[in-house]
DNA sequence: CCGACTCTGTCAACTTGCCGACATTCTTCC
DNA sequence: GGAAGAATGTCGGCAAGTTGACAGAGTCGG
């Protein structure tokens, strides 16, 4: 990829769309170009932290996983996405499980380079403490729906979430969340079994407020999941 | 508390013990002094954030709540622990709920004092950035445990979390948790019913790994509980 | 030292969700 | 178009934890 392709890619992720022009290109500069066949493993828990990673394309899926094969998936990163960022501000090993799903290509912004610049360019900090906070309100998010809500609303809640982050809006205002996406894996979002999601899951259609098509959800009624996460049996 | 006391205080402080007796100074001379009473709010969940607390004497009880009255018990603050850093780093409302635990002193450093120090002495950023890392770490570990643990082992891993921050060694070689830990309090940062929490706390106790004394609890073999948390049965 | 209050142990009925098993149904790839 | 594989629907038995109730034990302030 040449260097206006990747200032260009980087300018428009999420994370870097709000630094200046200059500060963009001086990352551009940094990174190294990497390409993952479908299913390598990027990284695991306890690995010692190599980088910053942003996704060009193909899609990242960060898990945490037991020695018995159970796992749990924490997110879904899409291109635009960078992630990684926890080891190299605390400088302690990997937090969780990384797996390319899909061919994906990603770029690296080596450890060493990454702190020079960010020592020569200060302005930097409060835009990663941003960054912190929102992933750390989002643990707290999740924690609180464990403790107070039921599995119900705990599906709503985690459908709404992706028809936030991955939605496609149709003809007929309803959303599609566009990723393949079993029950077995809604199940690994959600700490709960593939049958009771899908026992949940029928429910919510024969109310018709969700429409199930293989491996696709599609929210129809927002509100009335919200009122179900708010607590609204 | 006079200027040289507050300046002690700081320098003792977990966060700040590191930091160079120029950067405590400037700290100690932004503080305000503050009491609470005991059982008073100190925020709550969604108000607008004031500054950064510190806590000179007393406890401080962090949770969520639900409209309906249960509570989730997030974290217990002791003298020389400082928080309320997310909000003041994002700008956004308070996450939880701070409430005093018996009479208290605390340090309020303002929120434009605070990011004027910041803004000046830029030294200070990755100092909090490892903050927010670890507990973003803690999160993370808490998900899992929830995800993964049955709750025996979930208490066992609290039990020792508890032992590291408020343990007092005995002769014996046991660890006291020098807390006021009713069965009840322990089943609020688990999300488990006071009676599920006295059946498992009997287990352990008959199995010789605590002992229970009345709104304490000691534990007598760590190694035990560290087994069951692995996932030894 | 006594009464009020807090904390703890225990039980039974109930609910939720798990697990294994099995039958369908849909998609994909030759 | 026809496997083969992936995804889904469903059932019954089982395990874990909840809720409500009640009794007993311990603590603490007057």
């Amino acid at each position: 990829m040449s260097t206006p392709e990747l200032h260009q890619a980087i300018a428009a992720s999420e994370w870097f769309r709000e630094l200046p022009a200059e500060l963009v290109s001086q990352l551009a500069a940094l990174a190294q170009q990497r390409h993952l066949a479908d299913g390598a493993l990027l990284f695991a828990k306890g690995d010692a932290a190599d980088g910053l990673y942003g996704l060009l394309s193909g899609r990242v899926r960060i898990s945490a996983t037991t020695r018995d094969g159970r796992d749990l998936l924490v997110n879904l990163f899409e291109p635009g996405d960078w992630f990684g960022e926890i080891s190299m501000f605390d400088g302690l090993p990997r937090t969780h499980d990384a797996r390319a799903v899909g061919a994906s290509e990603l770029l690296l912004i080596p450890r060493a380079r990454f702190h020079a610049l960010l020592a020569a360019q200060p302005v930097l900090y409060p835009h990663f403490m941003r960054m912190l906070c929102r992933k750390l309100r989002r643990s707290f998010a999740w924690i609180e729906y464990i403790a107070f809500l039921p599995m119900s609303a705990r599906l709503a809640a985690r459908l709404l979430e992706l028809a936030q982050d991955y939605g496609e809006t149709q003809a007929d205002g309803s959303v599609l969340i566009a990723l393949h996406l079993p029950q077995e894996e809604l199940g690994r979002m959600l700490s709960v079994s593939r049958q009771t999601v899908s026992k949940e899951l029928n429910a919510l259609e024969a109310r018709g407020w969700i429409r199930l098509d293989y491996g696709r959800v599609l929210i129809r009624q927002p509100e009335a999941l919200e009122a179900l996460v708010r607590g609204a049996a």
